[in-house]
DNA sequence: CATTACGTTTACGTTAACGTAAAGTTCAGC
DNA sequence: GCTGAACTTTACGTTAACGTAAACGTAATG
């Protein structure tokens, strides 16, 4: 038998409200088999909230995240399906890149008044 | 004289609308001097534009990014200011750090899924 | 001196991503 | 068989970050 989770269980682990993980489902994001009416999650939709949240984190839109999780169920298809799939990919791999350096960027600027006031603070010290 | 520029040239620059640059200073992010009615920007206002804009791709909201501006330019203080300003600082930093992990988890899978699909388009080509 | 381009303020509208409340169901434990 | 905890659906409310429209001023240009 395969390990599954409730609800509440989810909520708890990711630390976000049940009420956002109905949402989530009513967007068709994750599709939960049921139990008569109760939801039972499994560890590919477990997988799939990780990975929405985890897009969150980073400023992404759900639908943006929602396209790249498509994406990495996607099938091979035909010769043409593949390169614009392939086109897709690495376009998104492009801009996630640019964020990364934006990340870089903003992590230098941080680091660098962090520095200057550490500097500040040794001479009170003396 | 420093350059300056219009509302204009900084949307343009920017790829933004006039109604967000308004929208900023509406909220206190930046603030031009004028010319009777009309606003003129120098290369501070634009450098503020420039970070906001940088921490709005990395998901940050508006308060967020101003905050950490607004850290840029703060002045010494005495000994335990400078201890709090270096622990907000630092705690920023450890954020913006766990982003670039997310961040870098994200490229990982999508290189993965490009790979795949780059071996089985390799194949149709034999 | 009328047109065109650019600027201004004011104010209501929109969308994403949930929060919150109401009202009901299910099930384990006493 | 009742209570309480956890689940359910339905539906209206909220906030951030602008969009959009109206109604107007100003300045260069043909």
């Amino acid at each position: 038998m395969e390990k599954t989770y409730t609800i509440s269980d989810l909520a708890n682990e990711f630390d976000i409200t049940t009420r956002t993980i109905r949402f989530y489902e009513e967007k068709g994001y994750i599709n939960p088999r049921r139990n008569g009416t109760q939801r039972i999650y499994d560890a590919a939709d477990r997988t799939s909230l990780r990975l929405i949240l985890r897009g969150k984190r980073l400023g992404l839109s759900l639908e943006e995240t929602a396209d790249m999780i498509r994406m990495y169920g996607e099938p091979g298809g035909n010769r043409k399906q593949l390169e614009k799939f392939i086109q897709r990919i690495s376009e998104k791999r492009a801009e996630l890149e640019r964020k990364s350096r934006d990340l870089e960027k903003m992590l230098d600027d941080l680091r660098r008044v962090e520095d200057k006031a550490r500097l500040t603070l040794a001479k009170y010290s003396n």
